[in-house]
DNA sequence: TGAGGAGGTTAACGATCATTAACCTGGCCG
DNA sequence: CGGCCAGGTTAATGATCGTTAACCTCCTCA
């Protein structure tokens, strides 16, 4: 009952698009290519999915979800305000060093979706950037509001700029020094 | 001679251009929108701009150029390598507050540039960011290059959500909140 | 056995777009 | 005066692309 799926096909067909979106951005992807990429050719992939438009979606809203809801778990896990930033961070920085991909796409062509998915993402990501706006209040009550979210928003611009680097430092070297600068760079807000 | 130049037509033009790109993306506007919102229609553009890859060329050329021309300047001034971080993060954030669309297009739609520019502008984004991670070494001789320029990158990023922000704060509150975040971020390096 | 659906295929359609063609117009200069 | 050219216009072109249609072929299972 709890064991792992087995990855379906539409799964596969999402890796694969997540990467060539990455790459060269969704409306640098014809459906032709990313049928291509996945073996089969191009309409076969409306056997999957209802439209290309559709694929985004589900991928961008399938990860916001996932980012919420485990910034939500590990915040209450957390002993104190200081102990959540960290506990936040250190999810993010997991998160987008394993899936790169997605993390380009997120911030990069969620313009893209259609009208209620936009909205959708909008709404998780506001409070996903909220979750940790939170904890900065929490740690220091007579920041204002609008300060404390600029300063959220401000740390995932850091940790996003993650999957853009180049290979030329190990992923652990790149985990440490990155939710270290994040801490640093909320430390450092009044 | 020195005297400030009147903005022609084709400034006006890449100024409105700039804006509709980051609205919506390079590819999600089309030569007759952005004739439209410029006052004339489709066609006309192709009077001051060979395509519409040229003026995506043309202003993220010339702005990678000034971001990386003063930042060299303001580095020459400095006392030394901690004055030269301080003052290449204040440059990054006034220059950024103040172009904020410009910013947005060039790290969402740069791949959409011909192969030549792209060439360009990756090779003056690269020189520019080295310019930070030099002053880094200069500051912790043993740091392994490749921590400093990914540090450097990450310094960016951060300072690039900016423009994302919502107006809820002012600029100057932000400019002076992105820059101590900044600054704290990279001198948590070690 | 044989019906049916899941998952392919190729061909065609319709929209959108960047770009070009052909043409117009008003102001500047010889 | 008269021609030219900078800077518009609208209409046509050609390519690309998302999507649909029509058809095929296994595999499953009653």
């Amino acid at each position: 009952m709890t064991e792992t799926q087995e990855p379906t096909r539409r799964d596969q067909i999402l890796a694969t698009a997540a990467e060539l979106f990455a790459a060269r951005g969704f409306h640098g992807v014809s459906v032709a290519d990313l049928g291509a990429a996945c073996g089969i050719s191009g309409p076969a992939l409306y056997k999957h999915f209802p439209s290309k438009q559709a694929m985004l979606a589900e991928m961008l809203v399938s990860i916001s979800e996932e980012l919420l809801a485990v910034g939500r778990a590990r915040v209450a896990e957390a002993a104190g305000p200081a102990d959540a930033v960290r506990a936040l961070v250190d999810w993010h920085v997991e998160f987008a060093l394993g899936h790169r991909p997605l993390i380009i796409v997120q911030d990069r062509d969620w313009e893209s979706l259609p009208e209620q998915a936009r909205e959708q993402v909008r709404r998780l990501q506001r409070q996903y950037v909220d979750l940790l706006a939170a904890q900065l209040l929490a740690q220091r009550p007579d920041l204002p509001r609008a300060a404390a979210h600029a300063a959220a928003q401000a740390a995932f611009g850091l940790l996003n700029s993650t999957p853009r680097a180049g290979h030329a430092i190990s992923d652990d070297a790149l985990r440490t020094l990155l939710a270290d600068m994040a801490v640093a760079a909320l430390g450092s807000v009044t």
